[in-house]
RNA sequence: GGAACGGUGGCAGAGCGGACAAAUGCAUCCGCCUUGAAAGCGGAAGGCUCACAAGGCCCGGGGGUUCGAAUCCCUCCCGUUCCGCCA
């Protein structure tokens, strides 16, 4: 990395020095078509003629330089946009996901679970026909699911309750789920992680991992007021993942999957805002599990451990028994101006010169699958059939109890 | 998918090869006037690069022609309208 930089800087320097002595040149030309031009007029064509030749030959000159500045500065942003962001001094130090610290809970834990607690989701969802994994195999191939009758009511059930939960701060948005290369860029999925998303070339089309993507790059290229902000907004949207560097791991039932649906919210803020948004934020979706009454804790991410585009981020966590495992159901991150960097969000000051960058968070507020598999686990009864959490009862048409047909 | 017309400052809208960072109007800010306001009058004010200044760049994006491009040419993108197709 400091390798990287090195270079990033020597690249920059060199461009800067191309770019001085272009500007010279061009302000010599600028000059020279000045005096053409009133040489013309008073038509003087000889004079004219001879300027023309010095300036012709210092435009080729400039064409040079331009061509070389152009060279370095693509190097340059190819380096840029491959560097990580900084981490926050608070973040907690850190090589692995082994050292994030539990900051709150675990919460609702009972001390121990009863054996009809202890069976793996896919099990029981198969036993009560709420999964078809191997249809949605024969479909689309591995790693896809498919939910039935009561199980898919109740992705859709979970997917309402976040939505409707965080209606009060939070504008609905249903943005689009194919995104340009410019807009995967913003959020810091490309160039280096093109592996792990889904593309569609002939149309020169990305599918997006998560609404994120869409999300933060609605105010891209814009100046906002700064009495607009915190800009609040959350979406419903599928998120598609190639997961390709983890095939073969958590493949059963709904644990990873390469489509699923997730509530998002996300907020464009001051740099000011910022610390208390990531707060409120995590409490949002702290306040989902709490409701849902599935035991869970919430870590902070270590600085070993973060994601590159990331500046702090906490994780959710809740308690699957049947898979005996915390599933990490939600994460929150500030990105500082990482993304608004790239994204070009920047927000003028009322009475002040000029723009400053931007700062987004985001975070799942409800991510289904793990969700889903930890109710189904965590609700399971002696008898086989699933509690269905009571929060969601005004979304499942009736329903309380999943049971055998 | 086909055809036509467009894309210029916060907005509207002129400019269509030379003094254009860009008329004009609206909106904004500061004065004057007024008890206060409106109207009226006078003035200020774009962004990026940049320590500052100078210089450079920015009229949808990219390329080209030219001594010189908002203006001409090519190409891509986006928009509007009409036709076709479609949920």
């Amino acid at each position: 990395l400091l390798q990287q930089l090195d270079s990033v800087a020597g690249l920059d320097q060199r461009a800067r020095d191309i770019v001085a002595r272009r500007d010279a040149i061009r302000a010599e030309v600028n000059e020279f078509s000045k005096q053409v031009g009133a040489l013309r007029k008073a038509g003087d064509a000889e004079q004219a003629e001879a300027l023309q030749a010095r300036s012709r030959a210092l435009g080729d000159h400039e064409r040079v330089l331009a061509n070389e500045y152009d060279d370095v500065q693509a190097q340059v942003r190819d380096l840029l946009l491959r560097i990580p962001n900084l981490p926050h001094p608070d973040a907690p130090d850190g090589v692995s996901d082994a050292d994030n610290p539990v900051v709150t809970g675990p919460v609702g834990l009972p001390d121990e679970f009863a054996a009809h607690q202890r069976v793996p989701h896919w099990q029981t969802a198969a036993a009560l026909g709420i999964l078809d994994n191997e249809r949605a195999a024969k479909i689309s191939g591995a790693m896809f699911t498919m939910q039935r009758g009561l199980g898919a009511t109740m992705a859709r059930a979970l997917c309402q309750f976040a939505l409707d939960s965080n209606a009060d701060a939070f504008e609905e948005i249903r943005p689009p789920s194919l995104v340009t290369t410019a807009t995967l860029t913003a959020t810091g999925q490309l160039p280096k992680f093109a592996d792990d998303a889904y593309a569609i070339e002939r149309d020169d089309l990305w599918c997006i991992p998560t609404a994120e993507v869409p999300l933060t790059s609605i105010y891209a290229g814009e100046v906002l007021d700064e009495e607009q902000l915190p800009l609040r907004m959350m979406a419903f949207s599928p998120c598609y993942r190639r997961e390709a560097g983890s095939a073969g791991r958590d493949t059963r039932g709904m644990l990873r999957a390469h489509e699923f649906d997730k509530v998002e919210i996300l907020a464009v803020a001051t740099p000011q805002q910022a610390p208390e948004l990531l707060r409120e934020m995590v409490g949002r979706a702290e306040h989902l599990m709490s409701a849902l009454e599935l035991p869970y804790r919430i870590i902070e991410i270590c600085t070993g451990d973060m994601g590159q585009s990331h500046h702090r981020s906490f994780d959710i966590e809740v308690y699957s028994p049947g898979c005996d495992s915390w599933l990490e159901v939600s994460s929150i991150s500030w990105f500082s101006d990482y993304q608004s960097r790239r994204a070009d969000i920047r927000y003028r000051t009322a009475g002040e010169k000029g723009t400053n960058v931007a700062n987004t968070l985001n975070g799942s507020a409800l991510a289904v699958p793990r969700v889903w598999a930890a109710i189904v686990e965590n609700y399971r009864q002696p008898d086989g059939s699933v509690l269905v959490p009571t929060v969601l009862h005004p979304y499942m048409r009736g329903a309380t109890v999943i049971s055998a047909t």
